[in-house]
DNA sequence: AGGCGAAGTTCCGTAAGGGAACCCCAGGTG
DNA sequence: CACCTGGGGTTCCCTTACGGAACTTCGCCT
């Protein structure tokens, strides 16, 4: 599709789609995250074509968000996080809170996550790293960074 | 592409993703967020193709997470976030926050944040909302919620 | 020797993205 | 009044990526 890349513009945000951004991506990283780490297992729970799938842990690997860990003699693989990728998962947390708030709907919210630290079910909060403070759409103002010049 | 829709998996992210998982969804979403909020305006940001960009921006609104507003007798419209739109900034910034951290290099963050609470310059931090420690990938179990079956 | 199972790979048909040209329409200009 | 302009799309064609299913590989098991 000569997709364009995102990767060469300067922010953050397109640097990151071009890591999981593909479509699945998140999706895979969510499994291997919950503990589904062969490739068949999250061939059948994602319904993902086998293609595509490759595709996307190979990209993924590279990218160092993810690890081939041998599990057998025989060439088998498992997929593990890696510091970078444990990372995103922060990523994937706050769109679980997003999606449990606007999209749940009566229902409710189909997994609970209970924080070890206290011990309770919570959702994750995004604070400031300075003051501790909530920190939302617009509670910021954007300056120009160090890295802004490309 | 007959693109699998991920909506009707019990899963928030899934969900989420069918929002705002399609390429170039979460730039615009950026664009609107920092006040680019024109067609024409957002198109020469991005260099997103004006189908492509028509296709985002309806869907966008359907979904409500933008709302489009005259600003001229003509048919001429602004995008803008809803409260919908402007709650999943969050996911926009804890991605800026990875992409600093893990992608950014030597020249470091393209864009830093000042966040008006507390007036500098930080990132987003995710916290339990319970009892405000930080809330990680290996910091929490995951249970079955009500939500779960379908 | 034959079968199995995990992990890919190959092939084809279809749908989505890229790019450029075109359209519509209200105001402004001469 | 005729024409131009500029924003916001729409249309067309071409290329590429996805989905699905079949096929391959290669050790191990019996």
């Amino acid at each position: 599709m000569q997709r364009t890349q995102f990767g060469e513009m300067a922010c953050s945000i397109a640097r990151t789609l071009d890591v999981i951004g593909e479509p699945w991506s998140p999706l895979i990283l969510r499994d291997v995250w919950v503990g589904l780490s062969r490739f068949d297992q999250i061939q059948a729970d994602l319904g993902i074509s086998r293609k595509v799938l490759t595709e996307r842990l190979n990209h993924l690997v590279e990218q160092g968000v993810l690890e081939r860990r041998p599990y057998d003699a025989r060439p088998r693989f498992e997929y593990h996080l890696t510091d970078k990728g444990i990372d995103l998962v922060e990523i994937l947390m706050v769109m679980v809170r997003w999606g449990d708030r606007w999209l749940a709907g009566e229902a409710g919210p189909p997994v609970l996550y209970r924080h070890h630290a206290c011990g309770q079910v919570a959702a994750v909060d995004p604070r400031c790293s300075h003051c501790g403070e909530p920190m939302h759409a617009d509670g910021v103002d954007l300056l120009p960074g160090p890295g802004s010049a490309r």
